[in-house]
RNA sequence: CGGGGCGUGGCCCAGCCCGGUUAAGGCGCCUGUUUUGGGAACAGGAGAUCGCAGGUUCGAAUCCUGCCGCCCCGACCA
């Protein structure tokens, strides 16, 4: 633990991945592009998802739970989708194992090769969809709310902790609706829910918007989406919310009989996110000293270290550090007391620095003779030396203002980091400088594409709230509705 | 799939080019003593079929052949 980390300016993506090693919030395991999420960072994830399920839940939704496999031939049934999501689908071939008869270890028997294969899920739309064939049956069905808590496997060329692993833990929410309008609100209704938990709980704020025709999820009719703005100048696509037509309920012949007796293919959402939030949060905030956490996630948000020699001063400190932890436990605040006494405190500091815990408490003979304690704040590194009365209201509002000032510096990053041009040589300098970059875009793919293959930015999304005066695009310089927002992307 | 790198105690790694007693060092771990307000010091100790399989040789971590795995950079993607 005692290495240092490479530094952002020195190589961002060395940082990153050290960072998440050392921090001790996963590893890769032996499986290529498989990790392993360790306890601290699976605490951080925990918070993530009892924070989403609450707010889910609150919008009506259940949860469920669907088969890990996938018959091949559902896969197929939508063309987009399967055309979307063949290229990287683990298959299932065979049910049963057998001592190698040369000796060695095991081999797949040979007899037992499945008769249909199963898909290792990738998502999860066609076998649910499969599944609301019988259940929706009349208008009074409608609308189903459903969530899964999962893991999906991608197949990917390339993997990185939490950005993109083979494996990722995951919530996929699929909903049916009886109409169109009543959909398409779902869809935009649960990116606002993702929008919300970005800025308010990781104190991220993101850019909401459309995705373009080319990068919208295969099957969809149109994907919403919160793009998020990383240290580096690159943007993360961090959640996605898919009004998907009746391309399902076609494909899987979901009809409900209407108050009028007619007969109609339901209307369908999904949306997601995933342990990708992780990274964006690491990347978000954290620094050259290590992780720092948004005290609404962080599983710790005070660590009390006690300070003293020998045995009879430890004694007396670590209960005057207990009381402290009993007021602020008391007070709502997730704290920890750190009293393990193989560990010095210069060490549990560093440490507790690396980990991103936001406060950081100190209570020595020294404080106990004034009723003070240091209080050290993880965001600034400034350190006070603050009374014991009333200490809990005061950690309160410091881990407010932590949550805050994160948040705003966020918000200032996307400010000066989106760049509005009206010129070609303008796209190109603004996208050495890293951001957004706000520009007219004729509509068309075959220009998209163009941009992405000579600067490899790509639109990340036509904005909500993005400037809607029309202009002439930045490669072609055909007519353009509005501008739309690119970026270099991870 | 192309390019690069790496596989040596739990972790980081030296040694390999130029083969030769017991495979070096650091972190971590165990025992003890002194320490303790920013990653402690000293002493002792445990822990390795050198990725796998062949080959060359009196002798292989080191040379040769084949294989496997992982990481990084690109193309693809959440």
């Amino acid at each position: 633990m005692a290495s240092k980390l490479t530094s952002r300016d020195d190589d961002y993506s060395k940082w990153y991945n050290e960072l998440v090693v050392q921090a001790d919030l996963a590893q890769h395991s032996d499986v290529k592009g498989c990790m392993v999420i360790k306890p601290y960072g699976f605490a951080i994830w925990e918070r993530m998802k009892d924070v989403l399920d609450g707010m889910f839940k609150d919008t009506g939704h259940v949860n469920a739970y669907f088969p890990l496999f996938i018959p091949k031939s559902y896969l197929s049934k939508e063309a987009a989708h399967v055309e979307g999501f063949a290229k990287e689908c683990a298959v299932v071939t065979h049910y049963r194992l057998k001592n190698d008869p040369n000796g060695e270890g095991v081999v797949v028997d040979p007899d037992a090769r499945l008769e249909e294969e199963l898909i290792v899920r990738p998502t999860s739309e066609t076998i649910i969809w499969n599944t609301y064939k019988n259940w929706i049956q009349s208008y009074r069905d409608l609308p189903l709310l459903v969530n899964q808590w999962a893991n999906v496997v991608r197949w990917e060329m390339r993997t990185r902790l939490f950005l993109r692993t083979a494996e990722f833990l995951w919530q996929e929410g699929h909903t049916a609706h009886a109409t169109k309008d009543e959909a398409v609100e779902e869809a935009k209704k649960m990116l606002e829910v993702y929008a919300d938990f970005a800025e308010n709980y990781m104190a991220m704020p993101v850019v909401k918007g459309v995705k373009t025709e080319t990068e919208r999820f295969a099957g969809a009719e149109d994907t919403y989406c919160i793009e998020a703005l990383m240290q580096d100048g690159k943007a993360l696509q961090a959640g996605t919310s898919h009004f998907l037509g009746q391309n399902f309920a076609k494909a899987f012949d979901v009809t409900f009989a209407d108050k009028e007796g007619g007969k109609s293919h339901v209307w369908a959402t999904s949306w997601g996110v995933s342990t990708r939030l992780m990274g964006a949060l690491i990347m978000t905030h954290s620094d050259d000293q290590g992780l720092v956490l948004p005290p609404k996630l962080a599983p710790i948000e005070v660590v009390i270290v006690p300070i003293y020699k020998g045995q009879d001063q430890m004694d007396e400190i670590v209960a005057k550090c207990q009381e402290v932890a009993d007021e602020l436990k008391a007070a709502g605040i997730r704290v920890k007391l750190d009293d393990d006494d193989t560990k010095r405190s210069g060490w549990k500091f560093a440490e507790y620095e690396l980990k991103g815990v936001p406060l950081r408490i100190a209570m020595g003979p020294r404080d106990l003779a004034k009723g003070t304690c240091e209080l050290a704040r993880r965001d600034t590194k400034t350190k006070d030396f603050v009374s014991l009365d009333g200490l809990a209201a005061h950690v309160r509002t410091q881990l407010d203002d932590i949550q805050a000032s994160l948040t705003a510096s966020v918000h200032e990053r996307i400010k000066t980091h989106t760049h509005v041009v009206d010129t070609w040589e303008g796209f190109l300098e603004a996208l050495d400088k890293g951001g957004f970059v706000s520009a007219h875009w004729d509509g068309t793919a075959e220009t998209e594409e163009r941009i992405k293959q000579e600067t490899k930015a790509t639109i990340r999304c036509i904005p909500y709230d993005g400037d809607t005066t029309s202009g002439t695009c930045i490669k072609t310089g055909a007519p353009s509705a509005r501008r739309v927002l690119f970026a270099k992307a991870y």
